[in-house]
DNA sequence: TCATAAATTGCACGTTTGTGCAAAAAATAA
DNA sequence: TTATTTTTTGCACAAACGTGCAATTTATGA
């Protein structure tokens, strides 16, 4: 399977070269034409492989929510407990399998294009109501109904936010602090 | 001093255009004609008045960097106890006065373009700082002294993440609901 | 009133960028 | 090998945009 490995190949290339160009520059600044060359590839390559512009920050941000979802399935099935099993779900979030820098600036520019694209916005709510069905999942189990749902709000604004500082300047990002940052979290809003 | 007066207001007319504009586009996807189409004005005025349009945006930050500082210093001022004072600096951040869609959209743009502009991040630095400080004032006479800095980062965090949550698709902004969550936030947080 | 300064306008220029495409190169299959 | 398909390249083009500017209008004050 040749053929496929290397199509699929280059489209992980062009996947990577966003998310390393990211960091240099915000995606609306970024050119195909360095995107292209992050990839040591051509402007042409993109599109043939994605179409477009657009349609690869779409793949790119696919290709993180997928990551995303794989980590966070690693961990809950190794869960047994309720709380090991919301513990699963943050901790996946700052797993050191993704959660760096680069990746914090991507997720930030996909955040900020949202609100402004539909194929963008489905995803933002498509991996919204899965990590909140996750995390109620295991919440309703651990704290009373009626607080549920504003500790699972509270969560995930936390995960969210520290995402979107962990990009800012200045900030030095390490998935292990962040993890047990997050811990000491839920600790607290937890009783 | 009609003079300073027209000239004032201006700048004002404008940065309310791009606060409204951001409404529906995206900072990098808006054209300095569509802003001026906004303020009813021509493209002229705004490199009159801001010098480019980089310039237009780092003025309308400030300008919400410094309504958040003002009403802030409102809602202290009337503060007694370390409690209130905490409150106090939460519920500012969504005070109906500028916690608004609108608001938040732009803050979201300004996020994402931070980490690539240098006078953007000072202002970034400078709003983190101040809002921090504030914070660990209030925090230090609330918890044990070792937990007052991560308390303060949580705190912080999730207010962010309220701002990031408030402009995406689907979401919608209500500061009253949005300070009573916050407030809910808080007492279970501080035990 | 008249001179000076401030404010406003909108156009044109130079630059840049996403995209389409046609041709070449490489891989595959017959 | 030869034919066919896939992959890659990079250029050319049309569209769009920020900016500078010169001209016009409006306001100010002596």
């Amino acid at each position: 399977m040749a053929r496929k490995k290397i199509s699929d190949l280059r489209r992980t290339e062009l996947i990577e070269a966003v998310i390393d160009a990211t960091h240099e520059h915000s995606f609306a600044a970024l050119t195909v034409a360095q995107i292209a060359e992050f990839a040591q590839t051509s402007t042409g390559s993109i599109h043939y492989y994605f179409g477009g512009k657009d349609a690869l920050l779409a793949a790119t941000m696919r290709h993180l929510l997928d990551r995303l979802k794989v980590v966070t399935i690693e961990r809950l099935v190794k869960a047994t407990t309720p709380r090991e099993r919301l513990d699963a779900i943050v901790l996946a979030n700052f797993d050191d399998a993704f959660f760096s820098k680069k990746s914090c600036s991507v997720w930030v520019q996909f955040w900020a294009m949202a609100p402004y694209s539909e194929p963008l916005a489905r995803l933002q709510v498509l991996n919204q109501s899965r990590v909140r069905s996750n995390l109620l999942h295991a919440l309703k189990q651990i704290v009373p109904a009626n607080q549920a749902s504003q500790c699972c709000t509270a969560i995930q604004t936390y995960m969210d936010g520290i995402w979107l500082r962990s990009c800012q300047t200045g900030i030095a990002v390490d998935a292990g602090k962040s993890q047990q940052d997050a811990m000491t979290f839920l600790d607290r809003l937890l009783v």
